[in-house]
DNA sequence: CGTAGTTACGTACACCGTACGGAGTGGGGT
DNA sequence: ACCCCACTCCGTACGGTGTACGTAACTACG
């Protein structure tokens, strides 16, 4: 028998090499690292079974012997991005500031692996890396009294306000990649449908918005900004008094 | 020629027909109908042109009469599912209440539609159906005192909050669609693998976290006080004083 | 030293999106 | 009234995908 029988198990617990055969070419991470080097270079549409074999060297039949399925290879994946966080020996103290940093770690992640946001699809699985970073996150978090549920619902909520910004960012870019046409187009064209259907009049709150805000706001203001209000909504005393309107934000490390 | 030339477009400013030859055996809402029931019932993945060539008794290649790319008819079914928000005749002037009832709407619409979290990559396009939401919701706003740009920050939390939440739930349920062994196993296997993990005592916050929730809260609720707390988030004058801590949720509608 | 369990991988299959071109159709311009 | 041509329909074909299966080579264990 040839491949292994198709029994329920998860990747992280199948071993890699069983000893009993010629020793493999390579390591299962060497195939992940291919992926993620074809998909850092030319999207994830490009990372193809037949493309990594090609990129390793090896027939394309040959990385089923690393990796069951190709869906297992994006979990693979995310789990090597995931281990790219950096964190120091112990938490501050201040989960505030800890948190801000953890956002602006995934963030930064995110933009290094712009495919990321298109295959991780849960908030978080439960690869190696996924259980050190959320070990490390309820850490930063034991100062605050509040339930572990709670908890785990501002990890989630932090996480998933991350990748929704950046998800939003990316996603006419990766789109523009199989399009005829250039990005800018494609924007300008997106743009001008937009002003169309507003000057038509039906719309006209959102007329009033653009109208109020013509210069968009730096996204980049606007990331602090939501990430700080919404570390805010889980703070117990909440956000009144200490915090002005322009406030103290906290910067990435 | 055949084909239209490939030019930059918006689907929506697309005209369905331009009068001149037989006339169509379809609608575009047709194929976008069609690729809706078949992605209800079979998943996204069963979205194929030749199937839904098939459900509608036509050629493939027909379908591109209607449609000029696979893409677009993501981009259609998401505004066809958008199509489902129902909106009283004016808001109620309780702007919380209201994203409230928006947000339920929300989860309903990506329940009726599973599929809808993996499409939906964006939080909102310029659709039709988008902008009719999108003119609604700034609506409800209206009694809000905030910068316009700070509006459209919670339209966009409030919707990306519901959209990761769902996908969360849903994640699971997708991929074990494709995989040779039950849903139910995959979860047994997954979670027996998470325990051994904890039990590895490499993560004791994890661990006491686990421990100390061990019945995993209703997700109802938990839906319904992360909102809750979203939108404290943005109030004015604070969460401060008038919650009280199990209080007054707001039920949908 | 067999031999059983692995690795490596060529071939093949089913399926995908869609480019292309030909046939049939019917409305608009003359 | 006519014809022309834009248009719809769609069969065929191409280049791609994931992966099941079978065979040959190899190595650690009994």
């Amino acid at each position: 028998m040839a491949g292994r029988a198709a029994e329920p198990e998860v990747i992280w617990a199948r071993p890699e090499r069983a000893g009993r055969g010629p020793r493999p070419a390579f390591s299962r991470q060497d195939v992940v690292d291919a992926a993620v080097r074809i998909a850092d270079a030319d999207g994830i549409d490009a990372v193809s079974m037949r493309r990594i074999a090609a990129d390793l060297g090896c027939g394309t039949m040959s990385l089923y012997n690393y990796v069951p399925r190709k869906e297992d290879l994006y979990e693979l994946m995310v789990d090597a991005a995931s281990a790219e966080y950096v964190f120091p020996d112990r938490p501050s103290g201040d989960w505030r500031a800890d948190m801000t940093d953890l956002a602006y770690q995934t963030r930064a992640i995110m933009y290094r692996h712009p495919w990321l946001s298109r295959v991780m699809t849960t908030a978080y699985g439960f690869s190696p890396n996924a259980l050190r970073y959320l070990e490390w996150s309820l850490g930063c978090l034991t100062p605050l009294d509040v339930p572990a549920g709670l908890k785990m619902q501002l990890i989630a909520m932090v996480n998933g306000t991350v990748m929704a910004t950046v998800r939003n960012e990316q996603a006419m870019a990766e789109r523009a990649r199989g399009l005829p046409w250039s990005e800018a187009e494609e924007q300008a064209v997106r743009g001008a449908y937009l002003m169309g259907q507003v000057a038509s009049g039906r719309y006209p709150h959102l007329a009033a918005l653009l109208a109020e805000a013509a210069a968009p706001a730096d996204p980049e203001e606007i990331f602090a900004l939501t990430l700080s209000r919404l570390l805010d909504s889980f703070t117990p005393t909440g956000p009144a008094g200490e915090r002005g309107d322009a406030g103290e934000r906290v910067t990435p490390a």
